[in-house]
DNA sequence: CGTCTCAAAAATCATACTATAAACTTGACC
DNA sequence: GGTCAAGTTTATAGTATGATTTTTGAGACG
């Protein structure tokens, strides 16, 4: 089962109890991520000194490894390290969703996550309700009671709603579809943990939601699985802009407050 | 424009021009994604001498870095570095891609990629019909045309029809949706080579869907381009199945005829 | 216009030392 | 005598550093 904890873990704050690899890794990743490093820009080779944190060069130069095989950089002998072309990089990635996730976002980035979910979660639920064993019907119903056996906006509940979509995605037996986990969990997560307002109300009907497509799933009746979750990622997607655009007003009025 | 060259490059053939590094990295990718080495197994952690290639600490450190990126293993002190459990690796990664598709393929892999492509493209085929610029339009008909004016199964071809499916999701307008294009890619790219028997009848179905979504695309017609595409991908993964198997009774001769 | 040389930067090599966490040992306590 | 907690060991990943080799763009040169 995925724990959130991997995925909330804020990155880029030098933790001392990290790993040297993981604080430089984080370090050169969110600066490309967050546009400080634009494409083509090149990429230190060495340690740099008067960045905080002074790491070896075995250490620098496997976080360029590591950053170079998520698409991020691309080392060139005789010109350089360079930072690739957005199109280069893996967004799909756990640690680049991560990375990005980190920054400041803007509502196009959250839009595109959305409209990937709607294409995978309701084909995936379609798929889930022909291909579920009985025993991950069974774990798919321990979720949906973990959602509702809660408070609302609690850590439990975040938990029990990542693992239904999670088992789902799993139930469609599709282990490329599995693979695409990491971005609906990551977008599930990051959203979540921006509704600030917590309404009552607008839970109610996205567990309404969540009890529908696990009908849907129990009954094998796989379009209207399909269509189910289709809502469930609308409603889940007016919610965040929602949630978004009244964060975003908050902090406009926080700088322009000097 | 991607080049089919670099999906092309076989690996794990020690190729004395590449670098030790990819030398080292693809071996052990190769034996992993081949199921050779099985989750949960030891990595070696300093190169082994008696494999052919002596690589140095750093390179082979390097080297495991780069496949912890990928998700294929996992170090952890005092125990070892060992092969993650399949479900942490990154499928969708155009290198494991590259690794998986060089070695022996079931047919389950296939249709799962398809699958994918089925919920992917179509969709994609929809933005594209919407959001698509007129630039956008017009590089679409030139790798459609490039399809039309040469021979059946030349690189030509190949190198359009790759075009082709890329620019649709280019022109989807979703970074996110971008990112599945190596899926893509590769799985085009795959099947393309199996085409053994090179039939010029199904290539003139093939085309014949491809021009099919194009002018639902020209005249933003998405539901049209949708269903469009869905029966172009839906025809490429029967016609690579016929091969598939034509391929695998080949072989499966092959093997009892000693 | 080709080719040659030079040098910048990545790639590779070799060999240290350090930190961590899992397993083992010990010993007090019930 | 058995159980659990606190310390100790130690294998393994992680970090550090200095040197050498290979590749390749760019400018010099014929």
């Amino acid at each position: 089962m995925l724990k959130a904890s991997a995925h909330f873990a804020a990155p880029g704050q030098a933790n001392q109890s990290e790993s040297l690899f993981k604080q430089v890794t984080d370090k050169i990743a969110i600066s490309i991520l967050s546009g400080d490093l634009e494409a083509g820009a090149l990429v230190p080779t060495e340690p740099d000194p008067g960045s905080g944190i002074a790491p070896s060069r075995s250490v620098h130069r496997e976080a360029l490894k590591y950053l170079s095989a998520k698409g991020l950089i691309e080392a060139k002998q005789r010109s350089g390290t360079r930072v690739s072309p957005r199109s280069a990089w893996n967004l799909l990635d756990p640690d680049i969703l991560r990375w990005a996730l980190a920054g400041r976002i803007d509502e196009s980035f959250v839009k595109n996550l959305f409209e990937l979910r709607l294409f995978i979660e309701p084909n995936a639920a379609r798929l889930a309700a022909v291909r579920r064993t009985p025993a991950q019907l069974l774990q798919i119903r321990r979720a949906l009671t973990g959602m509702e056996s809660n408070k609302p906006y609690t850590d439990a509940i975040i938990q029990a709603d990542l693992d239904y979509h999670s088992l789902i995605l799993d139930a469609a037996g599709n282990p490329a579809l599995t693979c695409l986990k990491s971005v609906i969990i990551s977008t599930l997560l990051w959203s979540m943990r921006l509704q600030i307002d917590k309404d009552p109300a607008l839970f109610s009907i996205a567990l309404a939601d969540h009890r529908r497509v696990y009908r849907a799933i129990e009954e094998q009746n796989g379009d209207q699985a399909a269509a189910f979750m289709t809502s469930l990622v609308n409603d889940g997607l007016h919610d965040t802009l929602t949630s978004f655009r009244t964060a975003a007003i908050a902090l406009t009025q926080c700088t322009t407050d000097k």
